[in-house]
DNA sequence: CCGGCTTTGTGAAATCGTGCACAACCGATC
DNA sequence: GATCGGTTGTGCACGATTTCACAAAGCCGG
């Protein structure tokens, strides 16, 4: 009976984390370890060691005390518990420079995102080749979605149009969206938004520059920044 | 002693939200708006209105009563506050297919943060042209950095390299980084870090698709997800 | 089987971030 | 110069997250 699985909610913090705690497991994995301790586990991703425990915690209790924990077991329950037993392939909107550049990044289907189609509006970029995907039109976007079953969809589009790219991916049924333009865009109730914006992560470290060099005198004070903010869904 | 200005401490939060106010800002006073409430700001933003009033309050008292706040002093405020003053140039590690991408992304050098180099250790890409800029040798970045002045630099280099494109970046004087590669990098106390991970971001949205899917039946069986069910991030 | 050493899992405290609610205040109007 | 509608700035309560600290537990050598 100990099958009480993704009924748990695991904070959202926890959540950003575990991606990190799963890449440097399947790594060490890799290099040939088989178990880790917290504190090991810790120091390589940068963080507290309870805060290690803490969140494996939320996953059932996986370790043995006194040991550590089992690396394969442990990849294994953070994929499961991710939803990265199966690919999610996305599509990208926007096959100008960013959308290319995206496309045809191998660590996106590396990691079970392929890329499962390329939209634009510029018909002279329609019908051209990029990561080994066809751009079609966006007007092609829900045959593109639903006949590979997408849900998950990439803005890759200048701030103008992300709006539209939001609502025809929405439109089309995908539920969750990256978006990598420098807009905030509304999406209905239940749909989840991830954001990455370049120019709001430097100028972060701009403030953080420009304090260093005002705080020129009295204050211990300077560290990094946090870890990658959230985007909001309604 | 008027200069209580950059004494404040200012939230994390708090600094990863003016740089989408001022974004906001900017627009709406191009396009003739000169005054602006928080109810108005918090509706592009797409946060509360209390919060935005709170964040603002932390740069003072700028705002009136009754009337809101004055759009191009605000701008000004923002700017002052996160060091926007002048412009941060910055130097790219790594040529590939995703340095190349940020070179050329113009939303770079708009917003303040012009490339001031590239760099590289393939031979092949060294003297090759990306975003008007020429791409140097990595052992040349100490030269870039300093005959620029750039205190800003981005890592966009494999994995594999990151920690060491980090301890040069850091070796040649640089106290920022922005980290685009899937890596935690160590740096010494005193230099801060931003990280974007496309397939951390990813897997937080595969986190929510998995959970809606398994919330739609009781445990067993998964198959077509699609329906948007509960409001996952916030 | 026992005592010593190690490491997990987790209450509880500390810290941080959010949102409500409202007094203080502004500008306009009469 | 008093009243009124509108909006800021902020005290406070609450919720989320982090960190501490330690009992519970596993392993091992004797």
């Amino acid at each position: 009976m100990a099958s009480q699985r993704s009924r748990r909610r695991i904070p959202e913090a926890t959540v950003a984390r575990l991606p990190v705690y799963l890449r440097i497991l399947g790594e060490q994995f890799d290099e040939g370890v088989t178990g880790m301790s917290s504190d090991q586990l810790a120091e390589f991703a940068g963080v507290n060691a309870a805060k290690v425990r803490k969140d494996l915690s939320y996953l059932g209790s996986y370790g043995t005390r006194g040991v550590g924990y089992d690396v394969e077991f442990l990849v294994y329950q953070i994929r499961r518990e991710l939803g990265l037993t199966h690919d999610w392939p996305v599509v990208i909107v926007g096959a100008g420079n960013l959308g290319q550049a995206l496309a045809g990044y191998n660590g996106f289907g590396d990691r079970g995102f392929p890329v499962g189609g390329i939209v634009d509006v510029d018909e002279a970029k329609v019908g051209s080749v990029v990561g080994g995907v066809r751009v079609r039109h966006l007007s092609e976007l829900k045959q593109v979605v639903q006949g590979r079953n997408i849900s998950i969809g990439v803005i890759a589009t200048p701030g103008a149009a992300a709006q539209d790219a939001a609502d025809a991916l929405v439109g089309a049924g995908v539920t969750s969206i990256l978006n990598f333009a420098p807009t905030v865009i509304n999406v209905p109730h239940g749909i989840s938004v991830g954001k990455v914006d370049l120019a709001v992560e430097l100028q972060i470290l701009a403030y953080h520059e420009q304090r260093r060099s005002n705080a020129a005198q009295g204050s211990p004070l300077v560290s990094v920044p946090g870890e990658p903010r959230r985007g909001a869904s309604a």
